[in-house]
DNA sequence: TAGTGGTCTAGACCACGCC
DNA sequence: GCGTGGTCTAGACCACTAT
C-alpha cells in the first residue's frame, strides 16, 4: 500500500526543479515581509540553507536568479539585500516567457489588431540574418502582425519563419502568443533568441497604424530565434511606439 | 628548498579564478581549431574536465559564460557547440568593461570631443532617478560629454554622480575611461547598473553635434550605476546617434 | 577575529537525444 | 541502452567587511 503510494508520487513529480520552486518561495517570503530585517537583509545563507533544507548550491543558484532578476543583490563579506522597488512601467529584456506574458505580468494587455500570413521563397524575403545560409528552394512563413497594448497601437511585426522546421502557423495563434504556441510542441521549444537593438525612422507602413508621421523615432528590434538544438527557427523586425516601449535589463559588473 | 618555492608561488597567484582563466583558454583552443571537429562540437564534459584538470563546477561554469558571451551553446543530450561568426558591427549589452574598452574589442575607437564638469545641488538636475531618495542639500557632480566613435559623432551623455561617494573627477578622466578610473579605486568600484532603452527625438542640444535635425530619432539609455555595495554612485541619459548604434544580447530561454 | 559571500572539489542521480 | 548535458548533495578553503 504505501509502496504503491510513492510510486504514484514520483510519477505526479517527475521533475524537483528545486530551484525554481526556491526562488517563488523566497519572493513569496520577501513580499509577505517575514524573511528581511529594517535593512532589507536577508538572514545569511547557512540560515537559508536549513530554512529551506537544500544544499548551498540549490540556495545559491536561486539566489543568482533572484540577483538577476534585479530583486536582490549580494555584498561580498556583508550580505544579501533585497533592492527597493522595481520600475514596472518598462519590459524586461530577460524576461521569460512571451512578450503577452510579460505584459501580463506588468499589468497591461497585449492584442493583435491585425495580422497577416503567406508563404514565399527565401528570395522575396525583405530582410534576411546575415549568419544563416539559404537554399534557393526554401520556403518561409512570412508574417505581418499590428499590435495594441491596451488598445493603443504598440508595435508593428514583420516576421518570417522557416517552413522546414514549422510546417504552418493556425490562425488563432496569430492573434495570440505566438510564443506559446511554438512552446507547446517539445520539437519548436525555443533554446535562445540573439537580439540587436536599434533606433530607427518609423516606416512607411507602420506610420498610419502609429497614428504618427512617417519618420517618427521607433524603438527597433531585430530578432533571430533559434531552437534548443541550435536550428535557426524565424527572424523578424518589430517597430515599437517610441512613446510606449521603454526595455529594462540589470547589468552585472564583475 | 622546495618549500620556499611553494610560498613564493602561492604569493605571486594570491587568486586562482580558475573559471576566467579557462574560458581564456578554452576561446584561445577554439580559435586555433584545435578543439572543434567539423560540426563545431566541443569534447564532451568528462573529456574537457581531465583537458584542462577541474571538476565539472568549474567547467560548467565556464561553459555557461561562453554561452552568455554567445560563444557556444548546450544542448541536452547532445552535446556543447561553437556558434558561427559573431556579429561585429554592434556593442554587446552585456559587456564587460566600460564601454570604450568594448569598442575596442570590436576594432573602434570612442574618444571624447568635449566635456564640461560643475558642482550642483539636486535640486538642479535635470532629471533624477525614480527609486532614490535624495536630500536637499545634496550635491550633485555634473557631467556632460559628446563623444565621437571613429572620429564621427556617436554619443551624448548627460551624467550626475553622486558627491557623497565620489568627491570629484579629474578632468582627464572625463577624457578617458571614466569606468575605469572608477574601478581603480576599490571603494568606487560598480556592481551593478539598471539600464532602461528606449527611443526618443533627438534633444536640441544634441543636434548640432549629431549633425542632425533636432526631432531626428536617437537611441536613449537612461542607466543608475550602483557600488558593489549597493549604494547608488550615478545616473544618466545617453543619446545615440541612430545610425551607428546597435545593441546586442542574447536572450536565453529556460 | 568572526561572520559573510565567492569559489572549487568530489560524487551522485536525473532527463534528454540518438542508435 | 548509452552517452550527453542538467541538477543536486556534502564539504572545504578563500576573500572581503566589520569589529
Amino acid at each position: 500500500m504505501e509502496y504503491v503510494f510513492v510510486l504514484e508520487e514520483n510519477l505526479e513529480m517527475p521533475k524537483k526543479m528545486d530551484t525554481n520552486v526556491l526562488v517563488k518561495k523566497i519572493i513569496t517570503e520577501i513580499q509577505s515581509g517575514e524573511l528581511v530585517d529594517q535593512d532589507l537583509k536577508l538572514p545569511a545563507e547557512p540560515n537559508l540553507m536549513s530554512r529551506y533544507e537544500v544544499t548551498r548550491y540549490t540556495l545559491r543558484q536561486a539566489l543568482k536568479q533572484l540577483s538577476v532578476m534585479g530583486y536582490t543583490y549580494q555584498v561580498h563579506g556583508v550580505g544579501t539585500f533585497v533592492r527597493h522597488q522595481q520600475t514596472v512601467d518598462s519590459v524586461a529584456l530577460e524576461h521569460e516567457g512571451g512578450l503577452s506574458a510579460e505584459m501580463e505580468r506588468i499589468g497591461r494587455k497585449l492584442t493583435t489588431k491585425t495580422a497577416s500570413e503567406k508563404i514565399i521563397p527565401v528570395s522575396e524575403a525583405l530582410f534576411l540574418p546575415k549568419t544563416h545560409h539559404f537554399q534557393n528552394d526554401d520556403k518561409l512563413i512570412q508574417v505581418r502582425r499590428f499590435r495594441l497594448l491596451d488598445d493603443k497601437p504598440y508595435l508593428m511585426e514583420q516576421s518570417y519563419y522557416l517552413q522546414s522546421v514549422i510546417d504552418s502557423i493556425p490562425e488563432e495563434a496569430l492573434y495570440g502568443s505566438l510564443f506559446k504556441y511554438f512552446e507547446q510542441s517539445r520539437k519548436t521549444q525555443i533554446g535562445f533568441i540573439d537580439q540587436t537593438i536599434m533606433s530607427e525612422p518609423l516606416p512607411d507602413e507602420a506610420s498610419e497604424f502609429m497614428e504618427m508621421p512617417a519618420g517618427s523615432p521607433s524603438l527597433l528590434i531585430r530578432d533571430e530565434s533559434y531552437l534548443a538544438n541550435g536550428e535557426l527557427l524565424a527572424f523578424s523586425k518589430q517597430y515599437y511606439n517610441y512613446q510606449q516601449a521603454k526595455l529594462f535589463m540589470i547589468k552585472k559588473v564583475h
